[in-house]
DNA sequence: CGAAGCGTTGAGTGCTTTCAATAGTTGTGG
DNA sequence: CCACAACTATTGAAAGCACTCAACGCTTCG
């Protein structure tokens, strides 16, 4: 908390070159150089508690963070007070950039569990990356992704009904935590059944309701936040089950799963 | 369409520092060196006919591409062959740059109408980009309000009911015709209610509904393709008819509307 | 002029929500 | 350590919004 900056320092440095999220959340190829620039400009380490907000909207965009480890909610709030979650985030993430274009947080971001992130002030980082040509093709890299990523979000709340919604999105957890070297069948939800509701476009009862089904049909165990699937195909299949051209051949056990 | 090389050059010189939509579509305060340097860069200018593809879905991204004039619908393409409509877009916007993270397109863009865009080599835009630091700002721009635009999509699929998309939809048109020049109350839609009805996540019945619902309240006048609003307010009303907390202070007339 | 495509309208169904009650969990203070 | 409050999650029943199915009208085009 009390120490000085050149004990930062020296700490950032060791961590963004031995940090196991440099693939992640950091262009590859950097070389020694320019690392050493990107670590000089990464401001600190900052570890938050659950509840506290790493931004919140409307307040001016300065920085962009890198989460460590935990994770992050992000979400909107309306007019009417109403919020809408636009994303939960794990380590390797770089939260905020989507606040370039109005120099303000249109989103707010909060921690779900104690979470650590780096700091990094964007103008230094916009800076680096016009002496960087990969950092600014990572930073493009970035928001494609969180674009794509949207659009998913979109067709998936749009088409698709509530069970495949919440089954597509365990597989997408499940996914996300294979890749982080966690395991892809047994894991937590750090964050709440409203929350996940929220960022599918549900109710909380049905969502409470969903999980129940799915447990009855033996696709997966759910106890309070914790999370084991039994059966990955099946719930893959369950988010297939939204064709609206049914094709010739029906699935013969999908009367039995609906 | 067999110019040579030469005519089509100095054709689009002059295209980019006359043309009208400079302020929307490209990075402002460039010099006239970078001007110049921007136009050489710039392939040339495409006409494309209603139903013609700009790119499509899994092609290889190499272009960006600005549209001068028309219309573009945006959509992914699922599995199932269902298709998810994610944008419809007017002339000064950059289309493509969403497929940087994949190297290939995710989606599709096709003209709803009779349209010209202008070609941007994307690798040349980047190289671009890294001795023009407005330039490269720029891009970060567009992408982060494309993904500032999804968020509000995503809310207002999520949250808004059928009749307070529409109207949202109707507003954000009005919005951006009178921000391009036309007239804000009065305009043809370029596309179908199935694309309508797609981008909203709604049945195309509904769509078709909801706008005779709007003629009968008096809120406006729609005829096949063309649109005229009479009440603005009136509209922006029913997009905020979507309060989950109904404040002490309801509505008096919102009975009359629903 | 007939066919095809798009748009409108009606009736009935169903998925999801809302309302409501209960149970489990967490945190606090006596 | 327990009791109470506040919050989160689950479950049931009823209602509603939007969808599906279906028919018809209008427009476009060969």
């Amino acid at each position: 908390m009390k120490d000085n900056n050149v004990i930062e320092l020296s700490a950032i440095r060791t961590t963004c070159q031995s940090c196991g999220l440099y693939q992640l959340c950091l262009p590859m190829g950097l070389d020694q150089g320019d690392m050493d620039k990107l670590d000089k400009v990464i401001k600190r380490q900052r570890k938050i508690e659950r509840g506290d907000h790493l931004y919140r909207m409307r307040e001016s965009f300065t920085t962009v963070y890198a989460l460590r480890s935990g994770s992050v909610k992000t979400y909107s709030t309306i007019e009417n007070g109403q919020e809408q979650v636009t994303g939960f985030h794990l380590p390797g993430e770089l939260l905020g950039l989507n606040a370039v274009s109005t120099k303000f947080h249109t989103d707010s971001a909060i921690a779900l569990e104690t979470s650590s992130v780096c700091e990094i002030p964007f103008d230094r980082l916009e800076n680096l990356s016009h002496e960087i040509p990969s950092m600014h093709h990572h930073l493009l890299h970035v928001m494609s992704e969180e674009i794509q990523h949207d659009h998913c979000q979109l067709m998936m709340i749009a088409k698709m009904p509530a069970e495949a919604r919440l089954a597509r999105f365990l597989l997408s957890l499940s996914y996300h935590f294979s890749q982080r070297g966690f395991s892809s069948t047994k894991f937590n939800l750090s964050m709440s059944r409203n929350d996940i509701a929220n960022l599918l476009g549900l109710a909380v009862e049905t969502v409470s309701r969903l999980f129940s089904h799915f447990q009855d049909e033996g696709l997966l165990t759910v106890e309070r936040k914790s999370i084991e699937i039994h059966d990955m195909d099946g719930l893959m299949n369950v988010t297939t089950k939204c064709a609206s051209h049914p094709l010739p051949g029906k699935s013969p056990s999908s009367d039995s799963l609906s």
